[in-house]
DNA sequence: TTGCGATTGTAATCACTTTCACAATTATAA
DNA sequence: TTATAATTGTGAAAGTGATTACAATCGCAA
């Protein structure tokens, strides 16, 4: 069997399209081009045109791609063709702020259940999500079966949170917390490191005028 | 004047190399092979030396690393040798976690001010930070010389303020809505996206156990 | 002083991603 | 029916990034 592989950066794409192709239904399009939909996202035509064709034959020649269908396409392709339960664990400044995001339920996203260690949060209840004591983790997430998490715990904690997790059977995690984890082969994990890109941007800014640098 | 170019992820990694670095250092460690400096990020020694030699010959042959002094290489080539201030717009559940962040600060960056519509959270202080009203961006941003803004306002919001943002004379923006936005060529932005990376973990989720998929 | 194990820096190669350019297809109007 | 304009899908070329492999260098011990 022929192993295809879908560059990174074209996956990331789809959703670019998906935001902009809803929108166009929204306004009641019913054909578009690859011209129009690689518009405000910064690409060209033809990437547009290329990402797709790694899933499929979605357009017809000469007149364009469906939006109705291509939407539907491009959610079947990314696994949003339904809902996905997510577990939280820690209900801090970020993690309560991710609770109250409606971003995530619009491409399917419930986080159906938070977990923190502070007395005082558990019981409470954050926008239909009741918040259970930690030690419930693994028998909670086994019982829903849920399989994907969100780690906003301090540092300290993560690793653990983490282990708990892959032992209840999770197998994508989205880490905030600015740390590598170590968990199993077959578990996907995503790090999002804030001040990381709060620092890339004080790269650039330091680079774009001085073409010439000293080192090189 | 030839013109170098340094791989995105190579600069990415640097700050991982920083991170392991600053706990070396807490440790004692006085000098570092390439070997253990990638550990625990996945990436080979060969690729910590690759990376290191866009900007300099860091190391010594046979030896390794000076653990302080790469430190502050590294901190030079990233442009964290000094404090930069930002600017925050849009102190809601997202800007005021944000806000209270530490993590910010260990790389340099400094909220010194805050913006926001609400009249209720205008002249609150949150971590020392004033809040201020929306109107006084740009006169505030002018003043302070303010470089570095990041942006949680709601979507119908964010160009707007981007574009008050850039006249203010902000050249780098990190924008957490979910929303490409149009800025002046010379403007750096980088777009978060939480859902978009939650949807990562969705398609790698679906496509990692099926190798056979139906349309290719 | 010499020999040896450790370790870097980098040229060459390999792998991956994007762009280019055009044949093939479609709708439409003459 | 035919010509024309619009538009896709994709092979080939170009561009970018990662890995390999090894000469060059270093510290140290004999
Ligand atoms: N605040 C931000 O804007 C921000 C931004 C980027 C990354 N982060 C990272 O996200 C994580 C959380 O940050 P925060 O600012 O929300 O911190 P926080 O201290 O406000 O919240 C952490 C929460 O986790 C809970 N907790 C601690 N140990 C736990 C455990 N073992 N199990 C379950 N819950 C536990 C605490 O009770 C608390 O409610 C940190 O790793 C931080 O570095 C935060
Ligand atoms: N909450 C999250 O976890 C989360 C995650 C990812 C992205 N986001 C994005 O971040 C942005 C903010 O999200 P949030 O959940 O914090 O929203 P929020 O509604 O809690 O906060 C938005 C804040 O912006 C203020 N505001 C509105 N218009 C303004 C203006 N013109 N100038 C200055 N301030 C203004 C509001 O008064 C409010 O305080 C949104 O674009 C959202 O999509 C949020």
């Amino acid at each position: 069997m022929k192993k295809i592989q879908v560059p990174k950066e074209s996956v990331k794409r789809l959703f670019l399209y998906l935001r902009n192709l809803n929108y166009l239904a929204q306004e009641g399009r019913e054909t578009i081009s690859s011209d129009k939909l690689a518009q405000d996202i910064y690409v060209s035509a033809a990437q547009v045109r290329k990402d797709l064709s790694y899933f499929g034959d979605f357009g017809r020649k000469g007149v364009g791609y469906n939006v109705q269908s291509l939407i539907s396409d491009i959610k079947s392709v990314l696994g949003l063709d339904k809902k996905w339960l997510v577990a939280l664990v820690g209900v801090g400044r970020l993690g309560s702020a991710l609770l109250n995001y409606p971003g995530l339920e619009e491409l399917g996203f419930q986080i159906s259940v938070a977990f923190d260690i502070d007395p005082k949060k558990i019981g409470k209840t954050y926008r239909e999500v009741k918040i259970k004591d930690s030690s419930q983790i693994e028998k909670i997430i086994k019982k829903e079966k849920i399989k994907i998490a969100i780690i906003t715990v301090p540092v300290s904690a993560a690793q653990k949170t983490a282990d708990v997790l892959t032992k209840a059977g999770i197998k994508g995690i989205l880490n905030f917390s600015p740390k590598y984890l170590t968990i199993p082969e077959n578990v996907k994990i995503k790090t999002v490191n804030i001040a990381i890109e709060l620092g890339n941007l004080a790269y650039y800014l330091t680079h774009s005028e001085s073409e010439a640098r000293s080192f090189i």
